[in-house]
DNA sequence: CAGCGGGTTG
């Protein structure tokens, strides 16, 4: 066989997968030129074999042949795959050669440098990009854009994208996607709906990835159902599609989700999966929860860190908090979500003990708090009353950690202050936070003075709520249930009147059980079915078995319902 | 006889 034919043969061989084969027959030929190492090389790069590329670049060079430009974009593949390393002294070698300015190898610089770790390589690549001046092609724009996407700098990428239509380059679904991408991560859908027309006008509307990155945009920055839209009318789905559709679904419609994996007309994978387990979390569905968990063990996904993080957070708010620990301990590596879903999900079932324990562990660990664990805490504590200990958990955030709280951190605080009784001290850090109260932050004080009668405070804090939303109904009915405990009934007439000045009724808040394999639905009153009153009978039997054993915590809770 | 780029899902 002759050379020519040889390399020949290794090239099909690698474009078919056979990349040992190819290399069998490598190993065979007498001679090798540039031109079979460059095969060999570029058949590893290509099937992402970055490792072998390079220790065959090294022989290559022990074998005294000298690389050309081909060899050097290949190998400049193979330095992107493993993080954009060695991409400098690639450059300074085609240098040396002096093909440094031909587009395969300018092309590949761009996209090698664009891909080197934390993003530094950016300015590199961009220099290179600019260079290029007329001399760009659409694999310049399309490495130069996705460099920008990769590292976070989605506007900046987007803005060279318009560059580059306002040039009349010829776009490539591949661009399409990244570009439609980038929008749906900074939450431009504007831009993205643009590209969108773009793309049906250049008939890519009917590539896959480019339809699915729209189902995507569509489920994170509009409506669910445009999203839903567009899912339907696709002829042709693959498992990213369902994925995201479902993804996008298991945060706003859960039972949907639920639906929309029953009609999946091809396997689930372990993203599909995650998915479904939050889904089962926002539905407290337990039963469906436990199913999903021995699918994921059947499909070996037991492993996997977001399954893992997702079935800890599903027990926690199923309420079963031993199978969330039974996940979390068998977990043999854990991120930060992972602490605090367990975390969170001991405060959400009443073990704060157990929570601060974990807490210590997780820091003990190495893993810096932030301030989503805080929040689990202190909220844990202010529903256990323990009004110390979430305090003290606030200024060691503070002061330890230097975490600066959110709104929702100083709700939960004043929750914490507030329904303990110490109504003062919450209104002082109202006043006080560098944050400007909402309508939640007096909510809770608000709550608080109803459960402790304090009309003054009460006062204040609906007046706050009712300047922000006028239409603030809860506001009104707890202001006049004050007013009606202290006995101003001139006031709970009024505050009536302004009620009804409003117009707006409330809303009746549903909740839901599921008991096996039903779901039931029912609000507070519910009289509709024979099962409500007979649970309300057997509630009134543990209100006054509670209420002989004398619990505080107990207690709260009766005098806030 | 060879070479670059680039995609969507938690």
């Amino acid at each position: 066989m002759s050379q020519k034919h040889a390399t020949t043969l290794i090239k099909s061989l690698c474009a078919r997968g056979a990349v040992l084969h190819a290399r069998a027959l490598f190993d065979e030929m007498p001679d090798r030129d540039v031109v079979a190492w460059t095969a060999m090389l570029s058949g590893y790069a290509s099937s992402g074999r970055h490792r072998e590329a390079l220790d065959l670049f090294r022989s290559m060079a022990a074998a005294g042949v000298i690389p050309n430009e081909f060899t050097l974009s290949s190998v400049l593949t193979a330095c992107r795959a493993g993080g954009g390393g060695g991409a400098a002294s690639i450059h300074a070698l085609a240098l040396r050669r002096g093909v440094d300015h031909t587009p395969y190898v300018v092309n590949a610089l761009i996209n090698a440098y664009g891909s080197r770790g934390g993003g530094d390589g950016l300015v590199d690549a961009r220099w290179l990009f600019d260079a290029l001046g007329e001399g760009r092609t659409a694999a310049s724009w399309t490495s130069m854009i996705a460099g920008y996407a990769r590292w976070g700098q989605e506007n900046t990428g987007l803005q060279l994208f318009q560059n580059m239509i306002q040039d009349d380059v010829e776009l490539s679904p591949f661009i399409c996607s990244i570009a439609i991408h980038a929008c749906s991560l900074v939450g431009n859908l504007y831009f993205g709906q643009q590209i969108h027309a773009l793309s049906m006008r250049i008939a890519l509307g009917a590539n896959l990835a480019v339809a699915n990155s729209l189902v995507d945009l569509y489920c994170t920055c509009a409506n669910i159902l445009d999203a839903r839209r567009l899912f339907d009318e696709m002829p042709e789905r693959n498992l990213v599609t369902w994925n995201t559709i479902i993804a996008g679904y298991s945060r706003r419609d859960p039972l949907m989700a639920m639906q929309l994996l029953v009609n999946m007309d091809i396997e689930p994978n372990c993203l599909t999966l995650t998915s479904i387990t939050s889904a089962c979390a926002g539905l407290s569905a337990l039963r469906c929860g436990q199913q999903v968990h021995g699918a994921v063990l059947r499909r070996n996904y037991g492993d996997d860190l977001k399954v893992s993080n997702a079935l800890v957070d599903m027990y926690s708010k199923c309420g079963n908090i031993l199978n969330a620990k039974k996940v979390f301990n068998m977990m043999t590596c854990k991120d930060i979500l992972s602490w605090t879903s367990m975390i969170g999900g001991y405060g959400m079932n009443g073990y704060v003990n157990e929570a601060i324990k974990l807490f210590n562990s997780m820091v003990h660990a190495g893993v810096h708090p932030d301030h989503v664990v805080f929040l689990g805490l202190i909220s844990a504590c202010s529903h256990a009353g323990l009004v110390d200990e979430g305090w003290n958990l606030f200024r060691s955030m503070l002061f330890e950690y230097n975490i600066q709280p959110n709104k929702e951190i100083y709700g939960c605080v004043i929750n914490l202050l507030a329904r303990a009784g110490r109504l003062r001290e919450a209104f002082i850090l109202i006043d006080t936070m560098p944050l400007t109260p909402d309508e939640s932050v007096w909510g809770a004080l608000l709550g608080a003075c109803k459960m402790h009668r304090n009309l003054e405070l009460g006062r204040l804090a609906a007046g706050k709520i009712i300047e922000i939303n006028p239409d603030a109904v809860e506001a009104y009915i707890l202001l006049a249930n004050i007013c009606a405990a202290d006995s101003k009934w001139g006031e709970y007439a009024v505050t009536r009147m302004l009620l009804k000045g409003t117009g707006s009724s409330k809303e009746v808040g549903m909740s839901w059980i599921e008991l096996t394999d039903e779901m039931y639905s029912f609000s507070t009153a519910d009289s509709s079915s024979p099962q409500v009153s007979l649970a309300d009978e057997v509630l009134q039997i543990l209100v006054q078995h509670m209420d002989e054993t004398g619990s505080d915590f107990i207690d709260n809770i009766c005098r806030g319902a």
